[in-house]
DNA sequence: GGATTAGCACCTAGGTGTCAAGGT
DNA sequence: ACCTTGACACCTAGGTGCTAATCC
């Protein structure tokens, strides 16, 4: 019934990145200026961005770094995810932030373990359009043009950056990320529209050495889109069986349980 | 009556890092081999490390690179540390681990803003002694020489390695370290003997850019001591009005006090 | 009427000293 | 005797959806 998948038409080449908000720890004002260089201009502009959608992943296919082209992430609790996004995932969005569940986890493949990288997530509008849940037939239905597009963030992991041993070796979570709908946020969360549709996006950025960063013509960072990750903002949940799945499978919310199955 | 105070004769020379092992979290195998380098062989060892006691604070004389030569810290807390001391400090061991009461919380002054630098924290025995309460008397009383020395650890501020800039815009908060008394913690805690005395110590590493680190003749650490945050040691305490004063200042120990002051 | 907000009870997660019991 | 351990009650800190009130 809804089965909400990214069509091939993406409004992304309407998504523009023009005055990034960096939030996060990053660790060095230098490292800083360049990964802001970099995803600021690159990323979702329209000319080198042609992501192609894979089984579960989606990679960018432009030329990439050396240290970037056998890397691969695959989705923690994928079956979760899915399990949500039969029904239409729904994230609450909250003027003082609201942490995302499921939370978006990744393990991580093929990284040089001595190189350096920075691990990111950033949130891309699914079309231009806004929604409205029609209670009688407990469906989403388009209820007209999206709002002005909210400054647009990116969410840098705070264990950035780190070797590729360290991000390797276990499961890379982003439970520190926060979702507001306060345009006007001063906590560095990731302001988005209530009622609108997003994407969730995960990049993978190579930290060059001095020596390193002379090959300018290749990207020095990889993106990933899980398709099973798209949610509906809202200030308050919609779809009932929605509230009931996450009041089943987030511990955080056990107070609300009915039965006692403890087995998530 | 126990006036804790550092005396000039300390056994530092006696206390050598023959193994160090690395806890915290560090980013990249590249930086933790120049500070291991760097810490391990020149820190505590006997020809370079001519601190010396200034009104609060202790620093390195030695010639340092140009990124260090400026740079201060003031510890935080000061007059709850001096309460503490006066009292005789004692710290919490557990097999688990065990958080530092007062933290070790420390504002920087006179770094590089655009610099790198790498902040962490060990600890030196203050003499070869092993203790004991005597209750009859109130006091600690030499109890023999000391046990042999537990593996030497360091503790890294997982927020390294981190700019200038970010160092100082708030105050740096090692309430991550944890000490245990456990010789085979797998943990990466501080390990430490019960019923020893211990002095904190508090290191600034500068981390060089490729082009800049030939200079070699320099140190690129900065050491502080704060005499006032020395401590004993202890599984439980001994002097009871250092349990007191535990009770009354660490919100965490809310549960034991007998009057309602909340102004801590 | 639809969407948002603030306070709330109820959780998770983990930091306290206490106390009785165990260890050497 | 002296020291250490583990279970425990009692906190802090913060993540849940619920509900009623509010905003437009």
């Amino acid at each position: 019934m809804q089965q909400h998948l990214l069509e091939g038409n993406d409004s992304e080449n309407a998504f523009c990145y023009s005055d990034p908000y960096w939030n996060g720890s990053a660790s060095s004002n230098t490292v800083m200026k360049e990964i802001e260089e970099t995803v600021g201009t690159h990323s979702v502009s329209n000319k080198s961005t042609k992501t192609i959608q894979q089984e579960t992943i989606s990679t960018t296919s432009a030329g990439e770094h050396t240290k970037l082209t056998n890397v691969t992430a695959t989705l923690e609790m994928k079956p979760l995810w899915e399990e949500f996004n039969e029904l239409g995932t729904e994230m609450i969005v909250t003027k003082a932030g609201r942490r995302m569940f499921p939370t978006f986890q990744v393990r991580l493949f093929g990284l040089d373990p001595a190189a350096d990288y920075m691990l990111m997530m950033d949130f891309v509008p699914v079309d231009d359009k806004r929604y409205r849940y029609a209670f009688h037939s407990s469906s989403w239905v388009v209820a007209g043009k999206s709002d002005p597009i909210s400054p647009p963030r990116i969410h840098i992991h705070p264990d950035s950056p780190a070797s590729g041993s360290q991000w390797m070796k276990q499961v890379v979570s982003f439970d520190k990320l926060k979702l507001t709908n306060n345009q006007l946020d001063d906590n560095g969360h990731i302001i988005l529209n209530s009622m609108h549709r997003y994407q969730p996006r995960f990049h993978v950025l190579y930290l060059p050495n001095k020596s390193d960063s002379i090959d300018a013509g290749k990207q020095n960072f990889k993106t990933f889109m899980f398709p099973e990750t798209k949610f509906t903002a809202v200030t308050a949940y919609q779809n009932h069986r929605i509230t009931q799945l996450k009041i089943a499978s987030n511990p955080f919310a056990k107070g609300f349980r009915d039965c006692d199955s403890d087995d998530w």
